[in-house]
DNA sequence: AGCACGCCGACT
DNA sequence: GTCGGCGTGCTC
């Protein structure tokens, strides 16, 4: 009796398809998890098989064969293939396209999951034994044998170019005697490595730290470490990855971004001998690739990788990282839209093994956890070595005089600390040199066609440009409602500070940093550089700044204008600024010298900063913990958000409005549902966005409302000609 | 998402 | 008479 196979199959649909297996064999003997090729729909589609079933829902005669078998066994387990099903269950997103999210796009495609491996000549025993004298009329043999016998770690084809093009007929010859052997070995583990031991001791925190974390290997538990910046973090997860490859186990480390692997590649590198595999954006689809293979086959011991590498297969499961957990950007803003961070725990769970979640500032859901003693709360609470927590101060700038976005008091504090040869940070969370453009004759202000959003002024390229869809134009001499030649800018940018700090402190070495200034790929590594060398006086910059680089000789940092953020209608707002906050306080006086930090403000007396300050981040979440339990919001209930969108405004309100009508009608228990309203950013790119919020204390409640939804949804006649997604755990409600 | 099928305007 | 516009409907 021939098997069904029920395949996933990677298209926007929220069900899978049963085929029949090729003519050459029933089913029985394949696995599921395997890649396999299914003619869909005329077209040849990569899927997966997820189960080998009996029966099949549909008449046999419908079904089709599949087409060619990809894998002979999987690339992926059976739990990791369980994980991926929960995943899709509970963001409510089709199960192939979860499922090729976890593959690297080779593999996506149908590509063979073969490891590149470079050539590698060792000597073999013989070879070590014998006489090279013996060889004394091959010159060339000779001098290849004379390399080899002094790199017993083996040579490669790199290493043998000095020896002109003919060493390998040499090492022919050289194999036929039996003195050498050539070797294949991956590319990625091809370089040498060689350990440096931590040249500093551990505090008592930090061996604690790691104590804990260690005892808890091998089985599932989450661990929050909560250390300011410089307390040496980075030094636990060293030590706790030493622990676990000594017991031959793996260990994940996953990290917000790309422009933090530089640096923390390099350490690792510097403290571990075992290959390290390294998988983000910034590298290409089959380096990707290579990283994943490496991990999963367990050549490669450590994966470091940003979030889309938490579904990378372990061999060896020990231990899963997550830095700087309450980063926004371990959340994915498109198409499926998972958290690295919620989703690392599950996995943790299914794998049986501790995940560490660290950072200087803890998400809210974290702390709430912890509290509740779901996860097990670590601090570290001196800075290592013996550096001074920073002192901040807020600095009101009611009615005082701005140049270029600095009052005087500031002014005065960089050019104190210029003039004992100290740098200096500032920090603006608003790139260009002014977001808006108005006629001082008319009031016209130049906006963006396509977004309900101002073009923002770029002096140095020459443009106007709208950040929400890239769209640029020249920018403008004449107003465009009354034709007067009298447009000026209005407000500030870190451009615009930075023309300002030249003309205030023309003899400064002033550097920009946002993603303007270091758009070419390696920008940021050369301009740290500098920084860490001590040349540079003044530092400026966006959020960028605030991302975990090490700045040790800046004593004085500036927060030019936070005004701005404590007006967000976003109930995160505040959590987001007390972080930006904190991270960027944290820039200051991380060596021997003490740290300064000011906070411009027009709203000294916001309790918000006052909390922040006074009470420190810890006290802030005390209170804005809070005010979210009086407003039952998240972490005291649970969201989800149906976004819909289209080129005109009436029919993706009509869909929501009719899953509205639906949701209520069903009338789950303890589950709300508010909206739909237009998105704070209506008009995006050209197209009219609306959204419908649904909410629950419990997550039970919640999944089930979604589930009932999502049924009935793509039977709703509105539903066509509009784009819609669901977001579970919406970070962003634009 | 794709891609085929289907029913109405400007071309050989 | 046909090529092709993209509306809508289905995919094992």
């Amino acid at each position: 009796m021939s098997k069904i196979l029920r395949i996933a199959v990677p298209i926007p649909l929220r069900r899978i398809f049963d085929y029949l297996p090729p003519e050459n064999c029933n089913g029985n003997e394949l696995r599921p998890g395997i890649r396999i090729t299914v003619p869909f729909r005329g077209q040849k589609k990569i899927g997966y098989l997820i189960e080998v079933a009996d029966h099949s829902e549909m008449p046999l005669s419908r079904l089709k064969p599949i087409g060619e078998i990809i894998d002979e066994e999987p690339l992926i387990s059976t739990k990791d293939l369980k994980f991926l099903l929960w995943t899709s269950r509970y963001y409510h997103h089709p199960l192939g396209e979860v499922i090729s999210s976890a593959f690297p796009i080779p593999l996506r495609k149908g590509k063979p999951a073969v490891l590149s491996s470079h050539q590698y000549l060792f000597t073999t025993e013989k070879g070590r034994t014998s006489q090279i004298s013996d060889l004394s009329r091959a010159r060339r043999q000779t001098e290849l044998m004379r390399m080899l016998l002094a790199s017993p770690q083996g040579l490669g084809a790199r290493d043998l170019a000095g020896l002109g093009c003919n060493w390998r007929n040499s090492a022919k010859q050289l194999v036929e005697k039996g003195l050498i052997e050539i070797k294949r070995i991956p590319t990625l583990l091809s370089c040498a490595q060689s350990a440096t031991p931590a040249s500093y001791s551990l505090n008592p925190a930090q061996k604690m730290a790691i104590e804990q974390v260690s005892r808890a290997m091998g089985r599932f538990k989450t661990f929050l470490l909560e250390g300011v910046t410089g307390s040496g973090k980075t030094e636990v997860y060293l030590g706790l990855i030493e622990f676990a490859l000594r017991q031959g186990k793996q260990v994940m480390v996953l990290i917000p971004e790309i422009s933090l692997t530089p640096q923390l590649e390099a350490r690792f590198r510097e403290r571990l001998a075992e290959p390290i595999a390294v998988f983000h954006s910034g590298l290409s689809e089959s380096e990707r690739q290579q990283a994943w293979l490496c991990f999963r086959q367990g050549l490669a011991p450590v994966l470091l990788g940003t979030r889309s590498a938490v579904f990378t297969p372990m061999r060896n499961p020990g231990l899963i990282i997550l830095d700087e957990e309450h980063d926004a950007s371990f959340k994915q803003q498109e198409r499926f839209r998972f958290s690295a961070r919620d989703i690392s725990i599950v996995r943790a769970k299914q794998l049986g093994i501790p995940v560490l979640l660290g950072s200087a500032t803890p998400s809210f859901e974290s702390i709430f956890n912890a509290k509740r003693g779901r996860f097990e709360q670590l601090f570290l609470p001196e800075r290592a070595g013996i550096a001074l927590p920073p002192v901040i101060k807020l600095l009101d700038i009611r009615n005082q005089p701005l140049e270029e976005g600095l009052s005087p008091p500031l002014v005065a504090e960089i050019k104190r600390t210029l003039a004992v040869g100290e740098q200096v940070l500032l920090f603006l969370n608003r790139r260009g040199f002014a977001p808006i453009l108005i006629c001082h004759g008319c009031g016209w202000i130049a906006s963006c066609t396509r977004c309900d959003s101002r073009l923002v002024i770029h002096v140095s390229h020459g443009k106007l440009r709208c950040h929400h869809c890239g769209y640029e134009q020249i920018i403008l001499k004449l107003c465009q409602s009354c034709g007067a030649q009298d447009l000026h800018p209005l407000g500030l940018g870190t451009e615009r500070v930075e023309g300002g700090l030249g003309g205030l402190f023309p003899n400064a070495k002033i550097v920009r940093i946002d993603r303007d200034s270091t758009q070419r790929k390696g920008h940021l590594e050369s301009v740290l550089r500098t920084v860490t060398s001590g040349c540079v006086d003044i530092l400026l910059g966006t959020q960028m700044l605030a991302k975990g680089h090490h700045f040790p000789t800046v004593t004085l940092v500036g927060i030019l204008d936070v005004d701005a953020g404590l007006y967000s209608t976003d109930f995160r707002a505040p959590e987001r600024l007390a972080q930006l906050i904190v991270q960027v306080a944290g820039r200051a006086g991380r060596e021997q010298k003490p740290g300064k930090v000011i906070l411009q403000t027009h709203n000294p007396d916001h309790p918000l900063l006052n909390a922040l300050i006074q009470k420190g981040y810890r006290g802030f979440v005390d209170n804005a913990l809070a005010e979210r339990k009086a407003a039952l919001l998240p972490p005291f209930s649970f969201q989800a958000l149906m976004r819909a969108e289209a080129t005109n405004t009436e029919s993706p309100m009509r869909l929501l409005k009719e899953v509205r009508n639906l949701a209520v009608e069903l009338r789950i228990i303890d589950t709300s549902v508010f909206g739909p309203v237009s998105a704070p950013l209506t008009k995006k790119a050209g197209l009219f966005r609306f959204q419908l919020l649904f909410q629950s204390p419990e997550r039970k409640n919640l999944h089930r409302l979604l589930e009932l939804i999502l049924a009935k949804v793509s039977a709703l006649p509105s539903g066509k000609r509009v784009r819609w997604s669901l977001d579970v755990d919406p970070l962003d409600f634009y």
